[in-house]
DNA sequence: TCGACCCCCTTAACGATGTTAAATTGAACT
DNA sequence: AGTTCAATTTAACATCGTTAAGGGGGTCGA
């Protein structure tokens, strides 16, 4: 039966905690699905779209985990997928690396805008934006770094033993609740000050 | 006369703004510094390394940019030193993708520790390390996802053209500064309640 | 029934890349 | 003058992303 983009996507992602972003090449995602380097191609312009491609897979498969298994308010929702969006990015090996800076497809919109309600009453709809891409941010550097020094989740580079990275990435995901606590503080306090 | 390492990543990193990380060879590096590639490995383990130290280098030539011209108050200079941060990643193509996630070499501990003074009359030094990796990790991610967005200063990648980026990212360096202000507002407040 | 067509894949190959092994230069020291 | 050792070259490898060309197999109109 015919291969699709999505299949490439999800072979190169589980591919990626064996081998790595660097050790990820056409030929073994293509030996993985039982093809040849070359029929990639067909599904895909190259690499770099495949990448892009594996990006929208990673989150469009972890929108089950975006989804709070009670309704939040708004501000706790933010929260709620903040933490979700790291925990995507850490199941993969890599994971901050590839999604950071890459295209993402389409999208299911209907999951955006938590500050919808809030947007609808009043709020600056370009500010809110705005502190909502602050916390993106973050989220997205502080992974970036964490994965630096875990590149494998739990084992510890072995470049930043006895660094100064050992002391901010002791018990990490502490760490994360705490920077993102600052962030969401500072962000709502941002928007509700006009 | 003999080769650096410093030779060396300097000549990387200028070569940076021309080729981009993914057209930057050890043959083109090599043929800028008027030798042949296995040399540089005299000076250097592997291409990772050298990019370790084209980071270390990219922040040690920023150095003096991180200095106020005048004395500053201990937040305020946090502010300072994020802006440099950005404005240095944003000085090389693919810049923050080189910086993020790769292990600095010694600096000048010198310069470290902008909240030392508070520090010394009673803060908690791992809350304060923690605030400031706060705002770090907030640099560091803006400056990823802006320079997927403009890879080369002030060119739209085309693929963002009409996309939500674009709106975020209109007058980058004013959303830019109040994402900062929102961050440093929180870390403070953070760092204040004990 | 037969060809024409198109989807999806293979075989073969190209140039370029990171990296290693071995030979070579050249200066400093004995 | 000969030795040593730092620094570089030449040569070569395996592997990579990518392209060109072709082939199998199903579908469809004649």
């Amino acid at each position: 039966m015919a291969l699709t983009r999505q299949d490439i996507a999800r072979a190169g992602l589980k591919l990626l905690n064996d081998v790595g972003l660097n050790g990820l090449t056409l030929r073994l995602i293509a030996a993985d699905l039982g093809v040849k380097a070359p029929a990639l191609y067909w599904h895909v312009k190259n690499k770099q779209e495949l990448l892009d491609e594996m990006a929208t897979q990673m989150y469009v498969d972890a929108s089950a985990d975006r989804k709070p298994p009670e309704p939040l308010e708004e501000w706790d929702l933010v929260a709620y997928r903040a933490r979700a969006l790291r925990r995507m990015m850490l199941a993969y090996r890599d994971g901050a690396k590839v999604f950071s800076g890459t295209y993402l497809g389409e999208v299911d919109p209907d999951e955006e805008q938590p500050l919808r309600r809030s947007i609808e009453s009043g709020l600056d709809e370009r500010r809110a934006a705005m502190a909502l891409f602050t916390v993106y941010s973050f989220v997205i550097g502080f992974t970036i770094e964490e994965q630096a020094v875990y590149p494998v989740p739990g084992k510890l580079d072995e470049r930043y033993a006895g660094a100064s990275g050992e002391a901010v990435f002791a018990n990490v995901g502490g760490r994360f609740d705490e920077g993102l606590s600052m962030v969401l503080d500072g962000a709502r306090r941002w928007l509700g000050a006009e």
